[in-house]
DNA sequence: CTGGGCATCT
DNA sequence: AGATGCC
């Protein structure tokens, strides 16, 4: 049945080989030189955040600790564990398990970073293969370390050191010698594992197996630090005894709830699944991985972490609805931030500002973020002064990202806030940022391309292999691709990865690394301007840092202006003092709601009025705003006089800022007097920068 | 009363 | 930009 059909072309020492038996072992007879399977390991360090606290503080060493963030105990040491505190359990059951749990807070993770890195750095020492899995795994592919540790050692004389996956410790020896390779994993595991213990004082757990994904399984398996190696006719078992498909990583909740949605509740029943309906809800690539994982196989690389892609740093908290707030928490964020990118030494080119906001039906997961580049003036400071008026800088630019994100001066209420600095650019000693492009293609040669983390470079180290992998798995096959020939794999009856039908590999094209050709995406929405310079700091909003607020660009500071002005003053003097640049901005004009300065309504935000026809006029608005057009469309708070003495570059960037800022009023306008929808298209060719203001007042 | 980072894919 | 997933 199986072959019946001729897809032929295949490899056929590949296919053979993998027929006979299992795609992990081949049994003794190996010719070939090059290892036919990889060694991967697989290092946790024991509830990683209470180590390095009792580290600083062996006082807590021997009493219950947990690592407190926020409401939530992330993790405690095992004498808290004893007492039936867990991971993520809030702190008010902890308490109540473990009354006299001793907190320490843990929402600053500069030392655990730190110490994450140490651990890191120190198996690179070892090996150039190592990738990290947040703070507290790491992966290394100690494959080619085992080829040349083979080559002296002895025949015949293997041992495993620790534990040897559902095999008692007297048989295990017995086995040691058919698998030398896994025998010498287990070996540089514990060596490693005692480095870390010696010159770090970390305990951790290790897996031993032929992949990053049974390596993972494993190294749990006996818990704390010790360490685990999973033989090949063993993959079943560890396989079969997860609890559920969201047991095998990289099956995440939205995953496995789609799985359940297909009535897959066990891993088996996912091995069984026929992989073209699995296709089908998936798609080919997602549907092959899936179902390779739930047999055990995976043919991921070791891939070198290197140096992060991205720095960022966040806070949440229950509520947060005030500019006010909002930039002080950025300032407080982008210092930590900077300073960090300071001892990075790197300099990023790429501001990214999420928020989340609160919703009663959506709560957690609603994030939403903008990001623009970093001015060069501003990226350089933060590498080499890292002074506080560069965090400033970072704050007016992060305000801008902001008010793209929300209307200032609509209520908002937001949970969390988080900074991020990426594109970041290993800055050479020479060479400043020009110049580069063209040396590439002055002659062909390649020369070596600005400094690149060693990192980086690294990653060619690793067998980039699709087809042709030493982990002798792959052959199944089924080539995933539209047509999708499918060979069905038989329906097996047992759990054995090899009968359960082979690795299904598809025949993935990986995009290579989509390497962003740098330089400025055309999105200049976030240039920064010295704008600030001409703002006037006099009557400042209330509770808003003088300091602070100086820096903002015009834009943010009048709309902070005016929140002031509609919340405070209820006078009923001309309410176009009120900037009616920026207030039209921040309404739905198409409602006719505007800033109504109602003395009856206290310190109400202006969307919680109704459209009240009363103030809100359309004749008069559309006055008003043809004057502003037609004559003075600088900000309120800009000094004529002094932006007249501009040079008229300057000034023609500036009046295009403006004007991309709050265009919305105006083309929403004018394209409701023309009645016609096309206009606002034509809208948003011209002015492509234009924020998605889509939040309507609507609660009215 | 669900944290604070990171990465990858789309 | 967002979703998803990992710790």
């Amino acid at each position: 049945m199986e072959s019946s059909e001729d897809e032929a072309q295949e490899d056929e020492t590949e296919w053979e080989q993998d027929m006979k038996g299992s795609p992990f072992a081949v049994s003794g007879s190996n010719f070939l030189k090059t290892p036919t399977h990889k060694v991967i390991l697989h290092f946790d360090l024991d509830c990683f955040y209470a180590q390095v606290e009792m580290l600083r503080n062996p006082a807590l060493r021997d009493v219950p600790l947990g690592i407190q963030q926020k409401y939530i105990i992330v993790t405690c040491n095992y004498v808290a564990r004893q007492q039936g505190v867990t991971k993520l359990m809030s702190v008010t059951d902890a308490k109540e398990k473990c009354p006299r749990l001793v907190l320490v807070k843990g929402e600053d993770l500069t030392h655990y970073r730190e110490m994450s890195y140490q651990v890191t750095d120190l198996l690179l020492s070892f090996c150039p293969s190592v990738e990290r899995l947040g703070f507290d795994e790491n992966y290394v592919d100690v494959t080619e370390m085992i080829e040349k540790r083979r080559a002296h050692t002895p025949q015949s004389s293997f041992s495993f050191k620790g534990h040897v996956y559902n095999i008692a410790g007297d048989a295990a020896d017995a086995k040691a010698n058919s698998h030398a390779e896994l025998a010498l994993g287990s070996h540089i595991a514990a060596e490693l594992r005692e480095a870390i213990h010696s010159r770090l004082g970390l305990t951790g757990c290790a897996g031993i197996a032929a992949n990053k994904l049974l390596a993972k399984l494993v190294s749990g398996a006996f818990k704390p630090n010790q360490q685990t190696t999973l033989l090949p006719e063993n993959v079943g078992d560890i396989m079969g005894a997860l609890s559920g498909p969201r047991a095998i990583p990289g099956v995440g909740h939205q995953t496995a709830k789609r799985l359940h949605a297909l009535g897959l509740v066990s891993v088996r029943d996912l091995q069984l699944f026929p992989l073209t309906d699995l296709v089908r809800e998936f798609g080919a690539p997602s549907a092959t991985r899936l179902k390779n994982l739930s047999l055990g196989v995976d043919n991921s690389p070791v891939t070198p972490s290197g140096a992060p892609q991205s720095l960022s740093d966040e806070d949440s908290f229950k509520k947060m609805s005030t500019a006010k707030e909002v930039m002080e928490k950025m300032k407080q964020l982008l210092s930590s931030l900077v300073e960090r990118m300071r001892k990075d030494g790197r300099q990023p080119q790429t501001l990214r500002l999420t928020v989340r906001k609160y919703s009663a039906t959506n709560k957690w997961h609603s994030r939403e973020s903008r990001q623009c580049p970093i001015p060069h003036h501003i990226g350089r400071t933060i590498t080499s002064a890292g002074s506080d008026d560069t965090v400033l800088q970072l704050v007016s630019l992060a305000m801008k990202l902001f008010s793209k994100i929300l209307d200032i001066n609509t209520a908002f209420h937001l949970t969390l806030i988080n900074v991020c600095f990426s594109n970041l650019q290993a800055k050479g000693p020479s060479a400043g940022g020009r110049s580069s492009i063209k040396s590439f293609f002055a002659h062909g040669s390649s020369p070596k391309p600005f400094f690149s983390s060693p990192q980086r470079q690294a990653v060619p180290l690793v067998p980039r292999k699709d087809k042709s992998s030493p982990c002798g798995a792959e052959n199944g096959f089924i080539t995933s691709s539209v047509t999708t020939p499918e060979k069905t794999t038989k329906s097996p009856p047992s759990c054995d990865a090899a009968t359960l039908g082979a690795e299904i590999e598809q025949r993935a094209s990986v995009p290579a690394d989509a390497s962003q050709d740098v330089t400025s995406p055309s999105s200049t929405t976030c240039r920064h301007q010295g704008d600030a310079a001409f703002t006037v700091t006099h009557g400042l909003p209330p509770n808003v840092d003088a300091e602070v607020f100086r820096v903002l660009p015009v834009e943010i500071q009048n709309e902070l202006l005016m929140e002031r002005t509609s919340e405070q003053c209820h006078l009923p003097s001309n309410p176009t003092l009120t900037s009616p640049q920026t207030s039209g901005n921040t309404n739905n004009t198409e409602q006719g709601v505007v800033y109504d300065l109602d003395p009856s309504e206290g310190g109400a935000t202006p969307h919680q009025r109704q459209p009240a026809g009363k103030s809100a006029i359309p004749g008069e608005t559309t006055l008003e705003e043809k004057r502003l057009s037609s004559d003075c469309q600088l900000p309120l708070n800009v000094d004529p006089k002094v932006f007249s003495q501009l040079p008229a570059d300057l000034q023609a960037e500036l009046m295009t800022e403006w004007k991309q800022q709050k265009p919305l009023l105006k083309v929403k306008k004018a394209a409701r007097a023309k009645g016609k929808k096309e206009e606002k298209t034509k809208f948003c060719m011209l002015a492509p920068a234009s924020s998605s203001q889509h939040h309507m007042c609507a609660e009215g």
